[in-house]
DNA sequence: TATTGTTATACTCTATAACTATA
DNA sequence: TATAGTTATAGAGTATAACAATA
């Protein structure tokens, strides 16, 4: 079988990686509100500082709108909860309650193994290798879609 | 500031780049109907052997029915056409006009430079193990996920 | 009876814009 | 006046199911 033309294609093969990732990670997360996204929005909220709900959005790629959604089921689900900022009362300070922190901890182990799953084709230093590489691409994308940078200069 | 947790998760790190691919992309491909998923089914239709759209879809992580809508509309613009397969006429084989062809090459080059921009955080080195590594994790997912697989199996 | 591709329909998802409250 | 977040609505995108042609 002659290579088609589109698996030369970068665009090709960071769709297939990324739709074979969401769809592992789905089975694992099924029952957390959000699926994958939900579970990104728990993770940001572990994390000791709290964030803007923009600056969130921005960092997962997502609506300010869709953020909305998303923060409502995982604080009906009591995982996470809203404060609003004493330095700008507009502005909403996400975090994780005990259980969400608790959930956190399960589903993030669960999901390593994922990540592990969806790799498994590579060798262990491929892997390795792999994951470097797009941390450092996707925390350094320059253009307009970076969010880490938006990040740094909105402070988070 | 502190690294939040999301950023050491795989599947953060593929979306942030797939997007960022998809964003560049679509600027480029903007007059290709059906922009990046488009391109690819017209790549794969300059393929010298003719594909069933069934295969096509799977390959590409489509829908069968969005398959549909995708060809007509390049059928339309002239840049490819479905022939009824000799050895099976249920099936469709897609090939790409003359015109489709030369389109393809133009879009195919300026593609490979939006490829470099989206790469160009990286290193020249590291830019080609980045090809490489995802290309090898794309044609080797072994899961229901995996389209080349399939390929293999019902031939191209 | 099963399968390829098409069509029509329904559904989900997303973005747009309007609104409240703060700044 | 501008911004954070919310809400409601409209639109795009997607999947579901029914259909025709062929195996």
């Amino acid at each position: 079988m002659t290579t088609p033309a589109v698996e030369s294609d970068l665009g090709w093969a960071l769709g297939v990686v990324f739709r074979g990732y969401v769809r592992a990670a789905e089975e694992v997360l099924a029952d957390l509100p959000g699926g994958p996204r939900g579970y990104q929005v728990l993770a940001s909220a572990t994390t000791g500082e709290s964030c803007s709900q923009q600056v969130l959005a921005h960092r997962l790629g997502l609506d300010k709108t869709v953020m909305t959604y998303l923060i409502d089921d995982l604080e009906r689900s009591g995982l996470v909860e809203r404060r609003p900022d004493p330095a700008d009362r507009r502005a909403r300070l996400l975090s994780a309650t005990e259980t969400g922190l608790a959930r956190f901890a399960e589903t993030a182990e669960a999901l390593r193994r994922v990540e592990e799953h969806v790799l498994a084709p590579l060798a262990a230093q491929e892997r390795d290798l792999l994951r470097d590489l797009l941390r450092k691409l996707a925390t350094r994308q320059d253009d307009g879609s970076n969010p880490c940078a938006a990040v740094d200069e909105i402070q988070c």
